[in-house]
DNA sequence: GTTAAATATTATAATGATTACAAAAATGAG
DNA sequence: CTCATTTTTGTAATCATTATAATATTTAAC
């Protein structure tokens, strides 16, 4: 009864304390980004969301807070904040740029079901043959249908399996 | 002596032996597609070169010796392939679609400097909590520098320790 | 606190890859 | 050969993103 601790985690979690703005202007600054407030705004999303949003999505949720925003404006700032390498760009699916603020190792699973974009932990991944490659950027994706959407789905799958 | 053998192979490498027209007729008809020409040579241009090349290096290429050929149509005959599940779309790097005609499971690696692709070859992959998901595409892609032009950035690279 | 320079934001135009569309050409069964 | 189906073509449309230039805001200097 002792072992078998940490029970089954969900794949993607929102951060267990979330940034106040003032810790995120505090964050940028560091990195040498000035903290204008609609950069702010942009950054609390990503970091505190967790839901590797397009700009697009994040423009329609600030624009309820700030109407004013412009949707060039989330642009701006999300290639800024590549520059800069505090967030990192997925290619999951081809034209959708998604941003993700968690910089450490991970992969990613995006359900065709539901489109939202889970992260997964990676254990091991061992390569053949890189040695004198510099390897840069590393990215797993992965794309098939969450549980949930797999219930529904249920009927379909079995169909596949018969014709 | 005996031991260690299998040199070094590259990452990238074309088949030991190329399809012919007649082949690739023979096997675009079992997966139900109807070998047209132009279909035809599309799809030998990815079956033999294997350098995952976007639809506009392969119109490009073909143009060559088929000057008449329009760009939709290889557009169109890629979609195609994808459907039929006869070829994979690669996403390494946002607003470029690369497609690659090998199906068994590899990565793939894309010199920053040269903008080749390459093959990586996957030993092992080891995911966390991935039970109840339907796993149906799965991706793994690099980005950094060959060999060759890493040697060719050496300057740059000593730069950036210092620095 | 005014002023001037630097930076950020905005609205809109431009880009570029891909797709949609409709007409023309090629193919194939009968 | 003839008609129906498929393929190809050329062009227009789409859509995410970037470029541009004007306006607004922030910062630092005086
Ligand atoms: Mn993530
Ligand atoms: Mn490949
Ligand atoms: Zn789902
Ligand atoms: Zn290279």
């Amino acid at each position: 009864m002792i072992t078998k601790m940490r029970a089954k985690t969900k794949l993607r979690k929102k951060p267990d304390k979330l940034w106040s703005l003032d810790e995120i202007s505090q964050f940028l600054s560091q990195q040498g980004i000035r903290p204008s407030f609609h950069r702010l705004k942009v950054f609390e999303y990503l970091i505190n969301e967790r839901t590797h949003p397009t700009a697009d999505e994040i423009y329609e949720v600030l624009k309820k807070e700030i109407p004013a925003i412009s949707r060039a404006t989330v642009y701006n700032n999300l290639r800024l904040f590549l520059e800069k390498q505090i967030v990192q760009l997925l290619n999951v699916e081809k034209n959708e740029a998604r941003y993700d603020a968690t910089l450490s190792w991970h992969g990613h699973f995006k359900c065709l079901g539901c489109g939202q974009v889970y992260d997964v932990g990676i254990e091991s991944l061992k390569l053949s043959w890189l040695d004198n490659y510099q390897v840069l950027e590393k990215h797993l994706d992965l794309k098939g249908l969450c549980p949930s959407c797999r219930e529904r789905n249920k009927f379909k799958e079995q169909e596949g399996l018969n014709g």
